[in-house]
DNA sequence: ATCCTATATCGATTTAATTCGATATGTCTA
DNA sequence: TAGACATATCGAATTAAATCGATATAGGAT
């Protein structure tokens, strides 16, 4: 949560699937039909999407996605949130745009 | 040349010794002092270094350090120009800058 | 407590990246 | 043309990433 871990974040995007999660995640609405189907009205978790749908979306087994998730998370591109037995994950914008920067100013 | 090769890209960002190459050759002068000895005065690659330069600062094998140059090439990240025996390897600010635009727009 | 479902972790296998020393290629100089 | 450099490529060894199926964990329902 500190500082950027730039390699783990280069070496999560260098990863088609993994791209396409994120840009994915953009419009969960658009691209995960069912998406939040399992929260009750009142719970929202804003641009979060569980794994079981974008399992069902990348087409490959629930370890390895399960897995590409949890790497985004450690490196900061993904965040999570646990609501019964789904867990929720969403994008990380503050990474994405210091990454963005970083890239400008620091590379 | 075509369009970007993100994956490539991202892959030759996730190594810190090629991050740190980039990196110094923001600032050729200053990072490789004996920067440009082999050329006449009348010759100027602009922000280039040749392949030995890089090596010696690097600290890894020369085989190593042209095969990381000849993948950063490859991706678009630096550009070649070849004076006599010497490459010199610059940075390709048009990717860098595209880069870090997908980012921002696309991923 | 038991079962069901969602997700995470483990262990193994296959595939790709790293890195080297040796050799090839290309250019300059004598 | 031969030798000396600079760089590139080859082949091999080691290390890391990808990916799976099986199993563990944890929450929800009966």
């Amino acid at each position: 949560m500190d500082n950027l871990n730039v390699l783990d974040i280069f070496k999560a995007l260098s990863n088609e699937t993994r791209l396409n999660i994120l840009k994915w995640l953009r419009e969960p609405e658009k691209n995960f039909p069912a998406q939040q189907a399992h929260l009750p009205k009142e719970v929202s978790i804003k641009g979060g999407v569980c794994v079981g749908d974008i399992q069902e979306k990348v087409n490959l087994s629930q370890s390895t996605v399960s897995h590409y998730l949890s790497l985004m998370q450690k490196a900061g591109l993904l965040e999570a949130v646990r609501y019964g037995q789904w867990t929720y994950y969403r994008r990380n914008e503050e990474t994405l745009a210091k990454i963005s920067k970083f890239i400008e100013e620091e590379i």
